[in-house]
DNA sequence: CATCGTCCATACGCAGGCGTATTGTGCGAG
DNA sequence: CTCGCACAATACGCCTGCGTATGGACGATG
């Protein structure tokens, strides 16, 4: 009937679904194994400390994420599409947003932070490379990279607060569209006018 | 040489600081009082309990916020300098930005979700009227409403998280030139061409 | 001086979480 | 069968935080 033991992969992946939840103070070893049925004898068995539970967990996380988008979206040669096709899905998987968030949301925590500047960097640096073929100047690819990558996050975010603020079904293609189209400079050497303000 | 007496209003502004720290999970009234080198018992004269302390400290936020920035804005009748202007204020305070991104990332509280929703509402009502006057249909107006806010919040946490991501000095006038000449049309009917993809 | 209200300190009970120590249970090997 | 090991339950001490109860300290007021 029930899986009979559990490995320390289960833990880390109940400690993810916690974060998604509740953030990473929602981490707790006694509420985690009540949820898994069992009781903290389990836990100090698999783990040293809670410490040890949120780095296997940032691990997991880290490796996820990144082997699922980058593979993903290195098969793609054009790089407007490539970053197109990453735009896509991360509006998609809900958790996968969620959990992100929440772990921004704790970048006071050490151990957080660390995770999440190394892959907020590979992100960045990924999306980098794209532009660098669409625009003329290094600088400027780093500065669209960041718009973009902004973009991406803030629409996360609002997404998960104020879910009727992201125009929905049928709009929210449209509004997808009007990032996209925005964000993927159609010639090489097209930047915006300098005479604003 | 000290305030000998606090204020219901100096716990708020406390409970405040803490959240912008470490989130509302840090909102602790023990550590507050360590903080402010009193004891509990000054707490509870102030306040019923802890979920009073959060409700009046997001109170004040709600109002300062929304004042500070509005009012702002407000003189301004071009809509384009408006719309720069809040992204200029929003850029600068870091504290501002700490804060709003804590008290996003603690959502799942109702407490916190409310009111929220309820600023976020605002502001994107007043990007969305800023940008009614400068596309040619309602929904174009709501999906770069959203597009602009998205990108702000982003920019925010990309900030906070990556300061390195976001070029600084210099560059760092560039990226937001970049931003905004991307994210205010220049001329009223102006919206991406649909051919991409 | 006596008294009262305001503001804070002290002391307590209680709950929940971390980590440890000890004990139990099932199962494969010999 | 029994022995040993992987895995889990139980019980404990400790800390931290919430909320309460009660007792000052101190200034205003009469």
């Amino acid at each position: 009937m029930k899986q009979a033991n559990l490995t320390a992969e289960d833990w880390a992946r109940a400690a993810l679904d916690a974060i998604a939840q509740g953030g990473v103070a929602a981490v707790s070893i006694e509420s985690l194994a009540r949820e898994l049925k069992v009781t903290k004898g389990s836990f100090y068995w698999h783990f040293r400390s809670r410490k040890a539970l949120l780095q296997a967990a940032l691990a997991l996380w880290e490796t996820q994420e990144t082997d699922d988008i980058i593979a993903m979206a290195d098969e793609i040669s054009d790089p407007r599409k490539r970053i197109q096709a990453v735009f896509r899905a991360a509006s998609t998987s809900s958790r996968s947003g969620r959990l992100m968030l929440a772990l921004a949301a704790s970048s006071p925590d050490p151990l957080v932070a660390e995770v999440m500047a190394r892959v907020t960097e590979r992100r960045l640096e990924f999306i980098r490379a794209c532009y660098e073929q669409l625009v003329r100047s290094p600088a400027e690819a780093k500065r669209w990279a960041a718009f973009a990558y902004s973009t991406f996050v803030g629409s996360l975010q609002l997404a998960r607060d104020n879910p009727d603020a992201l125009p929905q079904g049928q709009d929210m293609h449209e509004y997808l569209r009007l990032c996209i189209n925005t964000l993927v400079p159609r010639q090489p050497a097209l930047e915006p006018l300098r005479k604003a303000g």
